[in-house]
RNA sequence: GGAAGUUUAGCUCAGCUGGGAGAGCAUCUGCCUUACAAGCAGAGGGUCAUAGGUUCGAACCCUAUAACUUCCACCA
């Protein structure tokens, strides 16, 4: 195949994707002769597309599990999408307004059959895109969260729960959405800090003058008061406990109450009590017996109960009694306060605490097991540090309201008996009640969070409660991959509902990775308009470029900008891959290539194959430690500074030299370091390598399948290695030399060293020519021999003369010299100050008191070298 | 109010259980050297936020301080 210049991913990385696809190379088998190794896939939603946040958690996710699969387990990463009721449920009505319709006019059925509709055609196309990024999941094994399977799962755990009397239902305090006209969890309510008022009012006390002023952030709540508390030991008020007040605007009267919960140095002492509308009065009127009046409908609109504010708006009627308080004489003063206000986490309207009689886990028992897991490590966050965060949350778990006034969802498998009041929860749908026979049941009209079947995800997608081979062989998974977000919605619920249901953690693993944010570090998002397509990254830079730079310099946990020159960075990268392997394949050019246990082995293949190793090693490790970012700057780094820089540098005298055995010698340990560094690429750019692979000589059938290296300590070479860069560094000098010195790098030079390591040079001396731009290497005895303009230059095995005739400036050289000598003493300053230092050499290990002793040595030989040279000039 | 994180080269960030400060981009100097100008070679640039402490030795561990970020709680 011909190889174009330049890498142009576009020309394949459709094509590839589909020949994997086709292949099979996704499905993961239950193999008994294989170690399984499980991803779950956090399920997009069916509201969204691909956003850089997604392409990143997969990307990770297709890393891991691409290494994992090449190293032989039975890799299985499960896909899937998430039905996020409340959300897909505001999208869909947002779009039937637009056309006219209302959820009334089209009634429950008419609008799941609308809800089905966008599903497949969201679903669908954020799967699609998820391909674009190369993905290696199972297809075959795609999972939906209201899918038969699925709700099977969810069916089993409601009823399991309720009958463990672990789900119950209740009239407490809740998040209102008045908006999406829903209950919302405490985790779907979203905190920001708003400019308010404080309003300061006045009640009076109805037998006689006595007044109390309390204040208040909603004064249309007090509408809804049953009481005005005081602490039972404030001495001010203590007269006025069990007093009667007469509720202005109202013609109700409420009492005087002690409580604790009141806090006597903040404000006035008194607070107004409204059981029906906050969470702590509904505490407070529950110990003191208060009746609970609750002032608002579902629309946040005031009620019959509000009096002469019945059907106005909350804001309205706020406006309205503020004014008429004040025309009563009943408000005292206004005061600018700033306060955090709840919003709902989907359409961030602001939320009213309302008493509403709903359906509740009770998070204590669940919660104690999965704090303990962690604890013990049976679950380990990644970085660990985020364990604290899911302590914090889970010992102050409050019990889960999970259900929702809404229609797309798992509906509540509750069924009410209209002819005895039974409630019946049963797992498969009842036709009569089972106490008095009676045939008319009326199922909840509620729907579940639909959190509650996210958390059964690691298994409901397995089969549970079904015990399949899926769920024997791949469950519990092994890492979840995920921001830290969703570690309240999502990863605590996972860990307690595995617990509870499977009685396993449901993965061993955590690993939590930040927030992808824009170049100015501002987070993403629609009303900024500063995100950035994935897909148009993609058609520019290929997916490989972008994967890579999304892993690349990244620790985990920590948040990363997305930038344009990253992303240019990473496909500089792989264009200077694919011009190697271009390089390669040219001089391969159909030949027979030996094995590279069959060849001769020169100094500077044992220097790449030891380089590989190491990189091998490192580049495993970090990978099983979940430092991809490492792992990838490891492998890059390699492919680059040594394989391209030096090593097929290194090759060419002997790739253009007539000598054959030793050309094909040298373009074995090109393949076989090129092959091993495209698989070691392979989990991060996995296209491409793929492209490049197919055209390897002595190689079949897929990259993807293709045994990951392994680290051969029969491959180490090194004290070789060690040799040969005394090598390098001669190259390096005369490099830095002829560049001090103004000399073109084209002009070929001479060289002469002094040196005792003469075999070493002889042995290299083409690669030293030819890296060097030399014309002839000489053995000379001494730097006095060297007659003429010269300059020079000590290394740690030789001593460099290059006669550079006019261009020498003695001045410069002098200087050069100089330098270089205060730069060793620097050194010698800092090793012997070192190795005088008593303790030092007493504490610290012997191998570094050594080394230093060593380097020390080395710096007072090659100052030697430069003192002579400089008396020389 | 509670907790976590960040502070390292001009910019964006790495630095894995303490043992001579790194990368990319940007800058400067040479080069179109038959894989690659999306490149090659050479170079400059950092009291690792501040102040103490532990240690033979601290960017890394401990204490305090400062600035920024985020999460949780929500005293009306």
């Amino acid at each position: 195949m011909e190889m174009q210049k330049t890498y142009n991913p576009k020309d394949f990385e459709d094509r590839i994707y589909a020949d994997w696809e086709q292949s099979g190379y996704f499905r993961a088998e239950v193999d008994a002769n294989k170690v399984p190794f499980t991803i779950m896939m956090p399920p997009p939603n069916i509201t969204g597309q691909l956003h850089m946040g997604h392409a990143m958690d997969a990307t990770m996710q297709d890393t891991l599990i691409r290494f994992k699969r090449m190293q032989g387990y039975s890799a299985l990463w499960l896909p899937g999408c998430d039905h996020a009721s409340i959300a897909t449920e505001v999208k869909i009505v947002e779009k039937m307004k637009s056309e006219g319709v209302t959820k009334a006019d089209i009634g429950r059925d008419g609008f799941l059959v609308r809800a089905w509709e966008w599903k497949e055609q969201y679903g669908n196309r954020i799967m699609m895109q998820q391909r674009k990024m190369g993905t290696s999941c199972d297809w075959s094994r795609q999972a939906f969260t209201m899918d038969e399977k699925c709700s099977r799962a969810v069916r089993e755990v409601f009823v399991n729960l309720y009958n463990k009397g672990l789900i119950y239902q209740g009239d407490r305090i809740i998040n209102w959405c008045p908006c999406c006209k829903t209950a919302l969890s405490d985790a779907e309510v979203e905190y920001a800090e708003e400019d308010g008022h404080f309003w300061h009012l006045r009640y009076s006390a109805t037998d006689g003058n006595v007044d109390v002023v309390v204040a208040t952030t909603r004064p249309e709540t007090m509408l809804g008061d049953t009481a005005v508390a005081v602490h039972p030991d404030d001495e001010r008020y203590k007269a006025l406990v069990g007093k009667t007040l007469k509720l202005p605007l109202t013609d109700r009267e409420i009492p005087v109450i002690a409580d604790e919960y009141v806090d006597p140095t903040f404000g006035t002492g008194c607070v107004k009590i409204t059981p029906a509308h906050d969470p702590n009065d509904f505490e407070v009127g529950k110990r003191h017996s208060l009746p609970i009046i609750r002032v608002m409908n579902d629309d946040g609109t005031m009620n019959e109960l509000a009096g002469s504010y019945n059907g106005l708006d909350r804001y309205v009627a706020r406006k309205k009694i503020v004014a008429d308080l004040e025309a009563s004489g009943n408000l005292v003063k206004i005061e600018k306060h700033t306060h955090n206000v709840g919003h709902c986490y989907r359409c961030h309207s602001t939320v009213e605490p309302i008493v509403s009689k709903q359906w509740f886990v009770k998070m204590e028992p669940l919660a104690k097991p999965a704090i303990q897991a962690v604890m013990k490590n049976k679950t380990k966050f990644v970085p660990e540090r985020f364990s604290k965060i899911y302590y914090n949350w889970m010992e102050n778990v409050r019990d889960w309201c999970i259900s929702r006034q809404l229609w797309w969802g798992h509906r509540i498998p509750v069924w009410y008996c209209q002819d005895c009041g039974q409630v019946v929860c049963e797992k498969e749908d009842p036709t009569v009640c089972p106490i008095c026979g009676g045939a008319h049941l009326k199922q909840d009209e509620d729907v579940l969070d639909t959190w509650f079947s996210s958390a059964l995800w690691p298994f409901s997608t397995l089969g549970y409660p079904e015990e399949t081979e899926d769920y024997k062989y791949f469950y519990p998974t092994d890492v979840l991959v995920t921001g830290y977000d969703i570690i309240f919605f999502w990863v605590s619920r996972m860990i307690f509902s595995g617990i509870e249901h499977t009685g396993k953690v449901p993965f061993h693993d955590v690993l939590i990775h930040g927030i992808v944010r824009d170049e100015q570090g501002r987070k993403m998002s629609k009303s900024l308009g500063n995100g950035i397509d994935p897909l148009e990254v993609i058609e520019k830079y290929g997916a490989d470029s972008l994967r890579l730079s999304l892993l690349r310099g990244v620790a985990p946990g920590n948040d990363t900008r997305y930038s344009d020159t990253k992303v240019e960075a990473c496909r500089n990268f792989i264009n200077k891959l694919w011009n190697a392997a271009r390089f390669v394949l040219m001089n391969v050019e159909g030949k027979k290539i030996p094995a590279i246990t069959d060849i001769k082995l020169a100094p500077a293949d044992k220097w790449i194959i030891s380089k590989l190793q190491n990189c091998i090693r490192e580049v495993t490790t970090n990978l099983n430690k979940y430092e991809m970012g490492v792992a990838g700057d490891i492998v890059c780094d390699f492919v680059w500074e040594n394989f391209c820089d030096w090593y097929i540098e290194l090759s060419k005298p002997a790739l253009y030299g007539e000598d054959e055995n030793r050309k094909k010698d040298a373009l074995a340990v090109l393949c076989f370091v090129l092959e091993n560094a495209l698989k070691l690429l392979h989990p991060f750019i996995p296209f491409v390598t793929e492209e490049i692979y197919a055209n390897l000589p002595n190689v079949k059938g897929s990259i993807m399948i293709s045994d990951f290296p392994r680290y051969n300590s029969k491959m180490a070479y090194k004290k070789e290695a060690k040799a040969f860069e005394g090598v390098m560094d001669i190259i390096k000098a005369v490099r830095a030399m002829k560049k001090d010195a103004d000399c073109p790098p084209s002009k070929k030079v001479e060289i002469n060293i002094v040196t005792e390591s003469k075999r070493l040079i002889q042995v290299n001396k083409d690669c030293i020519m030819k890296l060097s731009g030399a014309s002839a290497l000489n053995f000379v005895d001494s730097g006095a021999t060297v007659e003429g303009k010269t300059v020079s230059s000590v290394t740690e095995i030789a001593q460099i003369y290059v006669p550079l005739g006019e261009l020498v400036d003695i001045e410069k050289e002098k200087a050069r010299l100089t330098a270089e000598i205060e730069r060793i003493d620097g050194e010698i300053a800092r090793a012997s100050g070192k190795l005088k230092n008593e303790s030092f050499v007493s504490k610290a290990p012997a191998k570094l008191v050594d080394a230093e002793k060593e380097k020390l040595a080395k710096y007072q030989d090659m100052k030697a070298k430069c003192v002579a040279q400089l008396e020389n000039l």
